[in-house]
DNA sequence: AAGATATTTCAGAAATATCTGAAAATTCAA
DNA sequence: TTGAATTTTCAGATATTTCTGAAATATCTT
């Protein structure tokens, strides 16, 4: 692997976490390495890098081409693809939540939907209240995250941080008290 | 597979969901089968409903255990063991939340920060930037999610729903405009 | 159109992950 | 302590995923 050491540490930790999040380790690493790199890079850059077949590096890219985490580039005077990654780190991470609901939250909400729809009429079995709780929780996630799509990066950064000032708003009216649902949890 | 059709359906899709997720389709079938019991179901439960074999099952269960997402529970006068898992779908997706911060970012950010202390004085590269960007993500990140956990069920809905009110906070004594920064991410 | 360069595809090889039955370990009751 | 019931472990079998080299395809230059 021809690179210098921190970069291969953080190539190496993001493949292992690439293969937690949906991609193969090593379309991890090549991520890695583009997101490291001022420049963009060709497909033989990375085989050079990371020590990986051409056919490798080009299954790698189409995936991460798939998930619309890349971007193609040209260089004048070379025919060759070149691949960059947005100098935006929140975008990335935009990309990659849109990318995952997509993939994965979508078909879910469609099925529990769609069961719903055929099932709806039978007796209130638990397996079905169970259903249609996690349809609401995904539904009320899904309209979190396209408030938060709605931000510009200033924003999420003080949404991150602001606490005490979401806190206020979430208080507004209302009398309830932390806590005073706690336990409400147990089975019964 | 012992289930009946819906419960079915739900459980297969939620074992896809579950290898994407980090854990492996079984696990995920498994969490689902007792996700939509009403009563704690034992490993031979288990074994009936999924058709797998019994230490396959008891494999899946370790997992799960690890994750702390079943509860291990007894029944009078039985010395098998049971499990179940909570009846608030909020509190599972915390427990999700908290297991994978613990096991993905943490370690990643305990990463990204003694690389920086190693390679500090180094000549500021572009990677070592865009590590330090990576870094200050995560813990912005992290900060939000430390301040998410510490609100309740119900204020957690009225967050993810407020969405007009949240904003207003955002823009409390800000004269910045939406998409002010938005071309911001060019290389440069 | 021919030839050079670059990229993609794909069948099989290599590497990983998952699953099983059998054996070992644990727990409890008598 | 014995033994029945239950759970866990683990080596090898099975299944799945990833990776490679070779061939096919596509793209540009002259």
């Amino acid at each position: 692997m021809n690179l210098s050491s921190p970069t291969r540490e953080f190539v190496l930790h993001f493949g292992e976490m690439g293969a937690r999040w949906g991609m193969n380790r090593t379309v991890g690493q090549i991520y890695a390495v583009l997101y490291l790199s001022e420049e963009p890079l060709c497909a033989d850059d990375l085989v050079d890098r990371l020590g990986i077949s051409r056919s490798n590096v080009s299954m790698g890219l189409k995936e991460l081409k798939s998930w619309k985490l890349v971007r193609l580039v040209h260089q004048p005077d070379d025919r060759r693809d070149f691949f960059s990654t947005p100098d935006d780190v929140w975008e990335i991470v935009q990309t990659l939540l849109e990318q995952r609901k997509q993939r994965e939250v979508d078909p879910t909400l469609t099925l529990l939907r769609e069961m719903q729809l055929e099932h709806g009429d039978d007796p209130e079995t638990y397996a079905s209240v169970r259903m249609e709780q996690t349809r609401e929780v995904i539904e009320a996630a899904v309209e979190g995250y396209e408030q938060l799509v709605t931000l510009d990066r200033a924003q999420i950064e003080r949404l991150l941080k602001v606490g005490g000032a979401t806190r206020k708003v979430l208080d507004f009216g209302h009398a309830m008290r932390r806590g005073s649902q706690r336990n409400a949890s147990k089975r019964g």
